[in-house]
DNA sequence: AAAATATTGATACATTTTATCATTTTTTTA
DNA sequence: TAAAAAAATGATAAAATGTATCAATATTTT
């Protein structure tokens, strides 16, 4: 693994064990691997999914699907990672550890890009204070067919 | 009831009865009922919702559960209606009888307003446009602090 | 090392939504 | 308009995602 890798591995271990002392939880082994899992997989994924990788990733951990799930609780109330909400369908959950973002995702094989966009923030935060609103947080989500899903010509 | 919103009705009834038409279903007084209901309550309400307002609007229609899903599937699937998603909480319904907006969502009490912004549906086509994206649809939600819940200093 | 504390995996349970199915209602046909 | 065909209904079982419970285990403090 390269040195700047280890060095941002190392950099977030320490966040999270600060999170866990400042709250008197426990630094365990299942949420050591669950991190590592966070920084090792770039992407979004569902705690169905973290269960799967981290079955096939590291096969002496057996951790339970409710630790995946409590432990992604957890991490999001800290802000080590984000979630992307898919209605019933679930969340899935990435590494906070880029800037604040929006997502652009296929209706057809479920590509989710990436993007940020200043105007838009902006205005949000016009529209709410025009509304008298505390804006604290905010969900977009645009929808729509892949490049790649377009040139197959998909219908959807 | 005043003559102007009977003709509404009568017309959303009409386009109703067309999509119905087309697809070979049947006009049935459930369905009926939950297309009045939705006329006569606008706001944003769960399916939980409607089957208790109809079950208090409409007592004698005796409507299950199971008919309040399927047709609001079904009204949705025809654009009679939108939905809008709160995570694993569900979706809140409301007749689409007026022109696209987002939806600014006080975190403390539940209060919905509805904006526009042209200048921000502008921006997620040319995002889209620069991702090699179709655009199709996309979700904003804004949530915050409403002033009425600012006003009493709520900790949230 | 012992005691205190928190976490874990298994699994029961809760919640929202869909599937199943016998019966009823609506529509078509004759 | 009566019979046949087709679809919808309500009740409820089942699926799916997520949370609560709890005895056993691991971590941390003393
Ligand atoms: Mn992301
Ligand atoms: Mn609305
Ligand atoms: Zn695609
Ligand atoms: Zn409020």
């Amino acid at each position: 693994m390269p040195f700047l890798e280890n060095i941002e591995y190392d950099h977030l271990l320490e966040e999270f064990k600060s999170v866990l002392r400042k709250n008197s939880l426990k630094f365990t082994k299942q949420r050591e691997t669950i991190l590592k899992t966070l920084y090792n997989f770039p992407g979004h994924f569902l705690p169905e999914e973290f269960y799967n990788l981290i079955k096939k990733n590291e096969p002496n951990s057996n951790i339970g699907i409710a630790t995946i799930y409590r432990t992604l609780n957890l991490l999001e109330e800290s802000e080590i990672v984000t979630a992307l909400s898919f209605g019933k369908n679930g969340k899935k959950y990435e590494l906070a550890n880029k800037p604040h973002h929006d997502h652009i995702i296929c209706k057809n094989c479920g590509l989710i890009l990436e993007f940020e966009d200043k105007s838009i923030e902006k205005r949000q935060k016009e529209i709410a204070q025009q509304n008298g609103f505390e804006l604290t947080n905010h969900i977009m989500q645009l929808y729509g067919i892949c490049p790649k899903c377009k040139r197959k010509k998909i219908g959807i």
